[in-house]
DNA sequence: GTAACACATGAGCACGTGTTCATGTGTTGA
DNA sequence: TCAACACATGAACACGTGCTCATGTGTTAC
């Protein structure tokens, strides 16, 4: 696999932090398939009109998510197919059934 | 596309959380292919014998990494196959040539 | 024009997070 | 047992972040 440069850790660190806080994520998710006008975001979400615009702004600077005006809304969409990806993938996995009874600590010994 | 509980997209939050730090991420990066020691870890990163140690602790914790002891040295590596894929898919895409020149403002008309 | 609507944005606050320093725990070799 | 090594962990601090409140900007209908 090729080897990512300082900088492009950081973007893909971004993007991961962007991800990464639940309302913006679920925002995300809500433009997944379709495009959502600010409003309907907010009120499928349980947002105040700030905050849902505030998030929005983060996610459409970072090239996330592309906003286009019709009328007086404002709709959004993903901007990026390898976020979409991303998230699909994502959503498989948490949708899969998953083991998480394993104990990860670092106990039992290997080379004895 | 299968929708995700409040619990799940939160549990997705939380990993994109964890990989959205900089330092985190160069760590995993590093876990990718082959195990390290928290040693080597930490002086390919430039990081302190603490700072690392902190971090993989959130990392262990979060089952994104495991922790297998080799004598007095501590392996990790990652344990989690979707966010291998995961990663591999954000590596991809940053290190393709992307078009980063256009303006994503919501500027334009679309219904006159 | 102006009122109402839909959204954007700045200020400010409470809280979380990354980092360092110091110390603790487990392992190897003498 | 004891020292040295490799790593883990707790405390404390500076800084960032999510949220709300208030206000600003752009659009439609009258």
């Amino acid at each position: 696999m090729r080897l990512l440069s300082t900088e492009q850790v950081t973007d893909v660190a971004e993007v991961f932090r962007l991800l990464g806080e639940p309302n913006r994520l679920r925002i995300v998710l809500a433009c997944l398939e379709a495009e959502c006008t600010v409003g309907e975001i907010g009120e499928a979400l349980g947002l105040s009109q700030s905050l849902t615009s505030h998030h929005l702004r983060l996610l459409r600077t970072a090239r996330i998510l592309r906003a286009v005006r019709h009328g007086r809304h404002v709709a959004y969409a993903i901007d990026d197919d390898h976020v979409r990806d991303v998230l699909r993938n994502m959503v498989a996995h948490f949708t899969e059934p998953h083991d998480h009874a394993r104990d990860h600590d670092h106990t039992h010994e290997e080379e004895p």
